[in-house]
DNA sequence: CCGTAACCGAGACGGTACGTCACGTCTTGAG
DNA sequence: CTCAAGACGTGACGTACCGTCTCGGTTACGG
């Protein structure tokens, strides 16, 4: 007969489904009013629940939005393709798709949005999104670096600073070309980006080569 | 002796000076408050001016705003600094530096969270922003060609395809790291990002040669 | 050679045009639209005027629509029916008749219950209309004492109280049955109420002769 | 075992000091203010209550003015002072002091004018205010029946038709004394009105006897 | 017959209140 | 202690009129 602090505090549990559903309540309603019509009395409606049980469980919309945007990014698989080219272009187009998807558009930038003036906001997504999502980046440079396509890494933390570098540069990207630009990334749009990514644009320069190599400086 | 339409309309007319008070407005409103804070009616205030000269002038928070923010943009020069390297990491700096301006923060990916679901707004983004700030690639470009730095281009609608390829591929970094990151763009992060621009990933790759090109395919 | 002010002052005279084109366009406006949603703009719309013109010439609402009613209760007329009974009856259906136009009904209350903070407005409502009305009580009686139905009055100081009494009584009568009680003054009502008036509610009563008189004391 | 509807409904009960505190912070208002200057945003603000609570609960100013003064004319009391004459002036002589309070007096008259293209509204009225006080005619008269002042009712319907005479000649009176004329009903005005109302215009006339009764026609 | 002063239309201006909406909190009764 | 329901205080929304103010342009007198 034991009296320890039992791990299921008193009074009625917390229902496991109402998680689910009003995450995905809150998609359904990014996809149909966009995040500033977005509204929690509506997500509560939606999940059959209400608006006290919303509240008990989320600070606001931002951070729900970013649970809710969170889920869609780790459907993005970095598939083997057999080179980093192509490796680079599968993902690329994998991101492009989910950033075709409303739910995804506009959750993602509202919440990037408000993050500005939110250092808690802004951890949660770094932490939820930014970090989960640099395992692409990692694999396939250790993919590449296994095929002998990239040099190994002098040191880690030269490697980790590669690695948001690189981060940075394909996602960026193809954010601003699908949502700043408001064009399609489509399949030439990424053959053109992963093209330059892996060679540079001074590739066929005269001055590509060593001399150019030079001029930029050591880092 | 024509008789076209009268540039002086009946009535007495708008007060010019409104616009720019107004503008100034939003961006010190932006600083203070953020986005989602904003407010037209404290937007109003702070200008000197009622409400309705807001609206009557504007059709909401979004058109301000991305008015209020272009401005901002238009400050970006293209500083001659002797190598198109040199180039980009000056303007590179230039455009972290405005990134990091709060008023340019959240007002800019507020509107582009805002513009993905309206049709409008991306048009009025496209024409007071991004068109209107390729001009420092096409004039980066065409300096470092006149250089030698860069061969000329295969024919116009490349040209136009790879500028705004570029664009984005800057742009889109620079705002990835400061807003999504949220890093800083420091000087070392500019330097290594112009490097991989500029030379790529698989520079020191022994496939980074020719092998690599052919198997990247013609575009 | 006389230089006291002219009467004719200088500068462009007030379209004469615009002043009956207003006051039609307020009887217009409220028909349509009531005193509460009446606006002077839209009445300065109707009437083909700027809104500067209309208040050029009236302080409000309140005053332009006293006097576009006022104009409304000079056309009720005294008929003579040959016998005191039928002349009120005459001119009571008359009145009614009046009251059940739109723009009377609405009109006439709104100023009046605006008139009852505005010491201004309720001398403007007295003088416009009133007083000018309190000639159909004094024609009629004239008319019934020079028939003989009516004693002469005592003096004329308590002509003119009685005559006050006896408009209240009617105009309030009618008044109330069709703007409070909300029915019709119909031939019936008026029928009733005229022969209250005459011979009083105790006509019938076995105390209703001498001893009630006697009862209710001087004056 | 019966499954009616349940008298206590779901979710929090609406708060019902907020309707005294709010109809008394409309009556206040309209002492201060009068009708035209009286905001729901500053009744709420007295009442302490936000403006959503008091649109929840009455569909506008008139609604809410209208249930506001309904109030006051249940204070209204049928004295019995022995004699019609005396009950009549005395009753007459409270409602001429309720007349006399401004919240009574701009409420009512402006909620009628309303009323004048609001059929709603006029139910309302006749349901709140005019039905509700005719019971001091009908109080009155069976009092004055049981005293042989006045001849008994012919039949129910006639009686409901006088009834309705009387209280609009009564309350029309009174109403037009205060606010159209806007001259006092003080106590020698209300013993002329209640002479009249008693025996008539024509009662000292030498034709004021059968002969005009005959002349009036029966109804 | 010509200047000029007051008029006119149009419409922008600083305000005030509107009635609605969503927020995030609270109060209820049921489980 | 949680839940659904829904009322609550708060505060911004975008609109509608208010009454005032510039505009450019138009009359009709009076010198």
């Amino acid at each position: 007969m034991q009296s320890r602090t039992p791990p299921t505090r008193a009074g009625r549990p917390r229902s496991a489904a109402a998680d689910a559903a009003i995450l995905a309540a809150t998609r359904a309603a990014l996809v149909e009013l966009g995040w500033s019509r977005l509204t929690l009395g509506d997500v509560a409606t939606r999940a059959g629940v209400a608006k006290t049980t919303l509240y008990r469980r989320w600070a606001g919309k931002n951070e729900l939005v970013v649970d809710a945007v969170a889920e869609l990014f780790d459907e993005l698989r970095l598939p083997d393709h057999g080179s980093l080219a192509a490796d680079i272009e599968g993902v690329v187009l994998q991101f492009a798709a989910l950033l075709a998807r409303p739910e995804a558009r506009s959750g993602l930038m509202a919440v990037v949005a408000e993050a500005t003036r939110d250092e808690t906001l802004r951890d949660r997504i770094r932490t939820s999104i930014v970090d989960r999502q640099k395992r692409l980046v990692l694999e396939g440079r250790a993919r590449a670096q296994s095929r002998g396509e990239l040099p190994p890494e002098p040191g880690p933390e030269e490697a980790a600073r590669t690695a948001d570098l690189i981060f940075d540069m394909v996602a960026g990207a193809v954010v601003h070309r699908t949502l700043v630009s408001a064009e399609p990334a489509d399949e030439e749009w990424v053959r053109g980006f992963t093209r330059i990514l892996l060679t540079g644009l001074a590739t066929h320069s005269p001055f590509g080569g060593p001399a150019l190599l030079e001029e930029l400086g050591g880092v």
